[in-house]
DNA sequence: GCCGCCTACTGTATCGGTACAGAATTCTTG
DNA sequence: CAAGAATTCTGTACCGATACAGTAGGCGGC
């Protein structure tokens, strides 16, 4: 028999408090290391005698290098013993709990190190959360941030910590496949990211989030189309006849758009388009695709809606920011709002609030959503631990209208 | 000896992609047994011919359980063979690893289990983040949010993910001990956070920012300090001779603060009212704790100065939102900004450029201090992995006075 | 033809815990 | 007072991987 060092030194830091034990760090056929003896309690299997003895494992060979055992040695009892004074403290006498963690906590042992118990335990105690688009705008967009924070708060009490998973760049290390987590989030990724298909393999309960599940994952979805539809409902209400529509993800190149019902790839701008054709019913439609959501593109992309012969009294936009250009588009152009124009938002974010005219837009609980989301994971993982079968859950979240100064009666 | 049932059946999803393969791992000398023996519970049909046989480490006993050793015993080679084929590619005949992988996937083997892995490796590829006030306000707050986000995009080409740490209100599971994670970022923590004392007992590698670090740990600092100097000086150049200060965080209830020298708990606000002090030599001060960091806090702090006899001609606030309020109360009182009140903001948030008057204010990189931030931790710990020594950096961002409107001479 | 050096794999010993069945005692209880 | 039930602790067998030493061929050099 081979006797092998140890390996990983385990570079240490600043020797542990104060404590100037041994160090020796006698590898192979070591006489005793400090701790253990021959002797030790339930030594039972090893004639204790002289050669060929490797360091087993509770020895304390490197400095500073803690585990159960270090302690179980220190106070006398097995190491299961102490590991039920940290994880399970009804298993043994309070008396003897007190006295393990008094000596754990003189020896510098911190507790169960999480990645050991990870593994033996099959549980993290971490959720992912996926990101496709740049991980930044998750803190970046208002939207995404408050839904996170939501989330987040969320899983505080539970005492899951959350994990961003970046849809990595790095070929060697992909996060959603090597950083260790009992289930994730999906939010709003496009359906072929690669770090989408390493969880779905992984196995990991997930629920997806704003985005049609795949498989059999639960979803948290808002109702897009329902909150569309009435948006486009409240125009038909004050007489509009024809109405522009403005939105991203749709098809082929930005601009006019010929065929409004063809759908894209972006799950909530194809939910807010159908509702409000829905919604529109038999209404003269104009469409337009902006190249991004932001104020600017929708300023032009307003330009070739209203800049025309006959433009439509009223504008459904993809969102606040994009109802904003589309305002001042209309004020350009010499067009009042409402009066000449009405524009409907979407979102319901603090620019709709604060804006002259404030907008009439769709208002969508962003908390109510994380709390479900993070809620949804959490339970369904909880199932999946204690051996209950799993049912995938689809909620929707309504949306609602929230009618402003932005639209009025369709002018004569 | 004693048979134990296999503990923890997993319980499996969907079964492995159509394959039914006959489980027969036969290792070493054993017949081979498709399940576990009659001690299992809920133990029913099995046909378990022969005596006590346990389960050993590969076989295949419940479906859908696959580890590195199911894929080395289809393909016939060592467990470590395979291991290789997937993280040391250099170590095998890229045929070979070829057919490995493609059992593998046959199989349904997604990789290494990130929890075997993180144990064995002693990494887990993921750095946490320490929060202690709500885990929603680094969404929320921008500041926050745009160093977080600098953070994660820096992180992503590594390959590392981000595990938010909430500073737990759960006694039970305790984030900042339980979760596997390789270092930490502590961002502007109260010194005495439960969950910061665990992250040190861990000895994880950690970067403290925004905050003074404590034990030999790294830093990232913004010169808040010389930031809030320049923005004093300013207000000296300009002639101003008795000068207003709000901020927060000073010392016993808000209102007016006697003595603005006596320092708070907070790090940030005291570096700030010390530059300020060091800047305005011997002008004349008076000083106003505001209940929070908020505009309407500021607004009735602001009147606390400026609605008596002889009001301060400047006011240096804690943040743009501040200075935000400071000027709506100035307004109301009559008072003209810049003409008869000089405002100086903090931050340089969207906000300072986008109200008017636009806001004199202190710009912060909060991108570089991000970037920063991550790449100090990254190296740390890649540092202590390779066993070299570890030196406490401490990096200290400049910051810069932006004069935009909001200040002007001292009325005569 | 013997030796040393590569290359490609394999064996063994952990990494640091937890689950579960036992075993040793003590406490009930009929 | 003995059998049964609690209460405490211990032993064994993993969880799923990786590090490192070691070994078996193949091959060029002298």
């Amino acid at each position: 028999m081979t006797v092998h060092a140890p390996r990983r030194p385990r570079p240490e830091g600043p020797p542990a408090g104060g404590d100037t034990r041994g160090a020796l760090p006698t590898v192979d056929g070591a006489r005793e290391a400090m701790g253990t003896r021959g002797d030790a309690p339930a030594e039972g299997p090893y004639p204790g005698s002289g050669e060929d003895r490797v360091p087993r494992h509770g020895e304390d060979v490197a400095v500073g290098r803690v585990t159960l055992q270090t302690v179980a040695d220190h106070v006398g009892v097995s190491r299961m013993t102490v590991s039920n004074a940290f994880s399970r403290p009804d298993q043994l006498s309070s008396e003897l709990r007190e006295k393990i963690l008094a000596a754990a906590d003189e020896l510098g042992y911190v507790g169960p190190d999480p990645a050991g118990r990870a593994l033996a335990r099959g549980a993290t105690g971490a959720i992912g959360v996926l990101l496709t688009k740049s991980v930044r705008h998750a803190f970046t967009d208002p939207i995404a941030a408050e839904f996170f924070g939501a989330v987040a708060e969320s899983l505080a009490p539970t005492g899951m910590a959350v994990a961003l998973l970046p849809s990595g760049l790095s070929t060697e290390r992909i996060p959603a496949r090597d950083i260790p987590i009992d289930g994730a989030l999906i939010y709003a990724c496009a359906g072929d990211s690669e770090a989408l298909s390493w969880l779905r393999k992984r196995r990991l309960p997930l629920v997806y989030v704003d985005q049609a599940p795949e498989g059999e994952a639960s979803s948290v979805l808002l109702d897009d189309r329902g909150g569309a539809r009435a948006a486009a409902r409240h125009l038909v209400e004050l007489g509009h006849r024809k109405v522009g529509l403005i939105a991203i993800d749709w098809y082929g190149p930005h601009g006019l758009i010929a065929d409004p019902t063809v759908r894209g790839t972006n799950y909530v701008a194809n939910e807010r388009v159908a509702g409000w054709l829905e919604g529109l019913g038999g209404v003269e439609v104009v469409a337009v695709q902006a190249q991004s959501n932001a104020e600017r593109d929708a300023y032009e992309g307003a330009q070739l809606l209203l800049d025309t012969e006959d433009p439509p009294t009223a504008v459904l936009c993809f969102s606040d920011l994009m109802a904003w250009g589309v305002v001042h588009a209309a004020h350009d152009l010499g067009l009042r709002v409402p009066e000449d124009l009405s524009v409907v938002g979407f979102d319901d974010s603090a620019l709709a609030r604060s804006v002259r005219p404030a907008l009439t837009t769709v208002h969508q609980d962003l908390v109510a959503k994380g709390h479900l989301a993070a809620q949804l994971l959490v339970s369904e993982i909880a199932r999946v631990r204690a051996g209950e079968p799993v049912e995938a859950r689809h909620e929707l979240l309504p949306l609602q209208l929230v009618v402003r100064r932005s639209t009025g009666p369709a002018p004569a």
